[in-house]
RNA sequence: GUCUCAGUAGCUCAGUUGGAUAGAGCAACAGCCUUCUAAGCUGUGGGUCGGGGGUUCGAAUCCCUCCUGGGACGCCA
């Protein structure tokens, strides 16, 4: 409709009009869109205000109630019922596939998600990883991307030395099978706390990776073990959230793929020696990228470049965007570098989608420290409190525990994916658990009061359109920009365009559904009953671009 | 020190990519349940948009500079 508003401007206005000029007011009493005429001023050699009102003296179109000229601004006033009629149409018609697009064309795109280390508890830090990769996936499918969600197990590293070194020192069986991660992490942390004093530790670390990597069997065996509990223990927490991916393919995969990299690098006369490591120099101001360290041994960034040239290799993306904090900037940065030095065209596909931190009084968490908080504890708090809401509000509820279960996850999500992805995050436990206000709950709760009335409403009818109130202008106008909120969240790779978008339409309909009787007025009653499907429609498929559930009742 | 991200109401954050009187939510206060779910609605108070320059008809938004905080900066990931 703003398409149609600009082509009529374009023939009324001397000069010409672009699509960003056209706004939209803030203040909704000086119209639906308007147009500043202040640029136009010093071409014309006439007032803005003079411009405005020959502009507004001559612009017509169906879709036009009024015009007004105001200041130097065309206000344009549009013919409700039309606009209305025609969008509520569109959007029972194409039901969730509303605001979908073909742009991608099929094009695959690889999301490195969630990646958490095994032996480490799954900590707030993953949560965001997980949640922004699994939305992003969504964004990509409904804007017509292919997306493979790819879960980079952190299963291989030095970390991993120094927890057989700590395992073999300190540590017993009984005690592992019993409770593995509480128990490695404890042993992890005993690790650094003792290497403070005694920094031999440290290269016995190194050295018992390096004899993993070399294929030391008993190292193996310990490393195996630890892997599948860590696995087991994680599953139970992407359950819970509702994460599934397509490849579970971790570091230790890419243990046979480095090899040939290295030596492509040497062979193009890339690869240097610095201090008895091998580096590959990158420009002036970056520091170099360490391939190999002085005993051998392979980092973070080898098996970075082999994923990144397996993954082309195997799914030829148009991108591949990889989900991890902001503080890992360089690292991507340096593997683009030297995958470009390789002559990768591709590498300019590679996308580093960065995340502010959780931060805790201030400061980064610390596992090593053991200063973490645990997600799955976090989680079961916002299920109890759910649980509790329930029996207080809706007790005759249906699968109560379902409900819970999706309304305390939803919370706890939301939260998350509403701010800003780059913004740092002080961690809020009660802010998390909130379900007044800006919340998931909030969202839920619209969608569940809207389908509410649909139940109490019985089977649709066809309607007519007489007249449309504030109220239901508002819900019309946020119904209408869905699409462009999904376009924008997924250009900019940035869920919380959506989540901000279904809180915006939740309290659009909240507003409506407190100020105005829907099933008492006949003579309404049945385009209202279209107006709040659409709604259900628009929140449910919000919701679930987030990777949050919509219960038809809470 | 270098690079990078950020600084908006007491708190947590939006701000449609330069437009009209800077908006929400929490918290505070005052109302609203014999009517479609009160996890809600309606209203009130609350601001040197970190400071200072500049560009522009117009700046929270763009440029410069300074201040403050987070993070990264060779053998961790």
């Amino acid at each position: 409709m703003k398409k149609d508003i600009l082509q009529a401007l374009q023939t009324v206005s001397p000069i010409q009009v672009e699509e960003q000029m056209l706004e939209r007011p803030a203040n909704s009493k000086l119209g639906d869109f308007a147009l500043p005429c202040f640029p136009f001023a010093r071409a014309l050699r006439k007032s803005p205000v003079a411009i405005a009102e020959e502009i507004a003296g001559s612009l017509t179109h169906p879709s036009i109630r009024k015009v007004e000229a105001v200041n130097g601004y065309v206000n344009i006033f549009l013919n409700r019922t039309a606009i209305t009629d025609d969008l509520l149409h569109l959007i029972l018609d194409q039901s969730a596939t509303y605001g979908s697009s073909n742009e991608g064309n099929g094009g695959v795109v690889t999301i490195d998600l969630s990646s958490p280390n095994i032996a480490k508890p799954f900590s707030m830090g993953h949560l965001r990883s997980t949640v922004i990769g699994n939305s992003i996936a969504y964004l990509l499918e409904k804007t017509g991307y292919q997306p493979v969600k790819i879960n980079h197990i952190g299963d291989w590293g030095t970390q991993f030395g120094k927890l057989l070194t700590a395992y073999r020192k300190w540590g017993n069986e009984e005690e592992v099978r019993q409770a593995p991660i509480e128990t490695l992490l404890k042993l992890y942390i005993r690790f650094h706390e003792e290497a403070e004093t005694a920094p031999s530790l440290n290269d016995e670390g190194r050295a018992a990776f390096k004899a993993l990597e070399d294929g030391d069997s008993d190292a193996l065996a310990l490393w195996d073990w630890f892997k599948t509990e860590s696995l087991q223990e994680f599953q139970r927490i992407y359950d819970l959230l509702g994460v599934t991916f397509d490849s579970y393919n971790g570091e230790a995969y890419y243990n046979d793929k480095m090899e040939p990299v290295v030596q492509e690098l040497a062979d193009k006369g890339l690869l240097v020696e610095s201090d008895g490591a091998m580096v590959v120099e990158l420009e002036e101001d970056m520091p170099p990228c360490l391939i190999k360290k002085s005993d051998g041994a392979t980092l973070y960034a080898t098996r970075d470049l082999a994923a990144a040239i397996d993954r082309k290799n195997k799914y030829d993306f148009v991108r591949s965007i990889y989900v991890v904090g902001n503080e890992q900037s360089l690292h991507f940065t340096q593997v683009k570098k030297v995958l470009g030095k390789l002559g990768h065209e591709w590498a300019n596909d590679i996308v580093h989608v960065p995340f502010g931190l959780i931060l805790q009084g201030g400061k980064k968490m610390s596992t090593r420290k053991g200063k973490i908080v645990l997600l799955e504890e976090v989680l079961k708090d916002a299920i109890e409190l759910a649980q509790k809401n329930i029996e207080e509000k809706n007790p005759t509820l249906a699968n109560k525990p379902e409900v819970a279960k999706a309304v305390g996850v939803g919370a706890i999500l939301f939260s998350d994916l509403k701010q800003h992805r780059k913004h740092d995050i002080e961690f809020n436990l009660e802010a998390m658990l909130q379900v007044e206000g800006e919340t998931g709950p909030y969202v839920q709760y619209a969608h569940a009061r809207a389908n509410s009335i649909l139940r109490k409403a019985g089977a649709p009818d066809k309607f007519a359109i007489d007249e449309v109130n504030d109220y239901e202008w508002d819900i019309v106008k946020l119904l209408s920009q869905f699409p462009q909120a999904v376009k924008r969240a997924n250009d900019e790779l940035d869920p919380s365009v959506i989540a901000k978008y279904a809180v915006d339409l939740a309290q659009a309909f909240n507003s409506f559904y407190g100020n105005v009787q829907v099933l008492s007025d006949e003579a309404h009653k049945h385009y209202r009953i279209s107006l709040i499907e659409c709604v259900t429609i628009v929140l449910k498929e919000s919701l679930r671009l987030l990777g949050i559930k919509a219960p038809e009742e809470m």
